[in-house]
DNA sequence: GTTCTTGCAAACCCTTTGCACGTCT
DNA sequence: AGACGTGCAAAGGGTTTGCAAGAAC
């Protein structure tokens, strides 16, 4: 729906990753791709596990975590990696370039796009003899007062 | 030596956010402080553990811990969580507002520092109501050229 | 004296692995 | 047929926790 890249696209470009690496395109790891489509939002490895095996999918948690790892390194998904938490993941065409900026009171999440992040990274890699991938910044943000911050854990600095 | 700001001031520092939030001024502690004034680099809650231990001072993993969360809380400390590895920390003082660049064949990081990204950061935040206290990013990137990537472990995309 | 901190070991969570069976090519 | 992928359960590594003894206030 909100999707900048359909699913079709999305699995086609798998099966393209998989064959290119002459891994195998098994029912598994089709199905995985389709309920992330599905998902439309963050995730944990084991979420997606637990999801697909109520929506009746019978898979295990070494399928999922393999899978998830494989739509990493051909950048269908991106693989966030949020304080004190297990890795999540999100596909990369659903909100393409967008950033989060995280409460270090409550630890809400802000999802953002802001410009010329990208343009950064790529200075930065070709000034190294390299090539820009993708990036992942987390801005780190307080309330300016402790009552804002409903969720406040009462750790504030 | 490369350092911005002197142990001296950091253990003030630090002294003043304990007394401020009522936690108690162990040895431990300070030692702990010490300690890593001393590493001027990058370490992981482990690393800490065992040079601490090597070079005399008896104290546990729990406490180790537990510091480093006091001092990433106040600040002192910025705590990383690079792709797959465990957390690992480093005086904010040491190199302030660098960022990371990690080549995704080999894993292998380079500090670098570029103006600007703590203005966007503080821009997001206002825009949210917010106070940004300091940021982290992190740019994936690639050797053009396998060869180039002598610590390739095979799994290029 | 009371409350917080320490140290130890066990528990915990997320993730990876070994192995037997199943399946893609 | 052969190699690779899957599922299961157990192992693994990093981090947290419960509890008794000790230290800061």
């Amino acid at each position: 729906m909100a999707q900048q890249t359909d699913i079709e696209t999305l699995k086609h470009q798998f099966a393209e990753f998989l064959r290119r690496k002459q891994y195998r395109n098994t029912p598994e790891r089709g199905k995985v791709l389709d309920r992330i489509a599905e998902m439309d939002r963050h995730f944990s490895a084991d979420e997606l596990y637990v999801t697909m095996n109520a929506k009746g999918d019978r898979i295990s948690r070494a399928t999922v975590y393999s899978t998830l790892d494989l739509l990493t390194k051909c950048t269908i998904l991106m693989k966030h990696r949020f304080q004190g938490e297990s890795a999540h993941y999100e596909l990369s065409s659903r909100m393409p370039d967008h950033d989060h900026l995280i409460c270090v009171e409550c630890g809400r999440i802000v999802e953002f796009r802001e410009r010329g992040i990208d343009d950064i990274g790529e200075r930065v890699a070709q000034g190294l003899g390299m090539t820009a991938v993708n990036h992942s910044l987390q801005i780190f943000a307080v309330c300016p007062d402790p009552v804002t911050c409903e969720h406040n854990k009462g750790d504030e600095a």
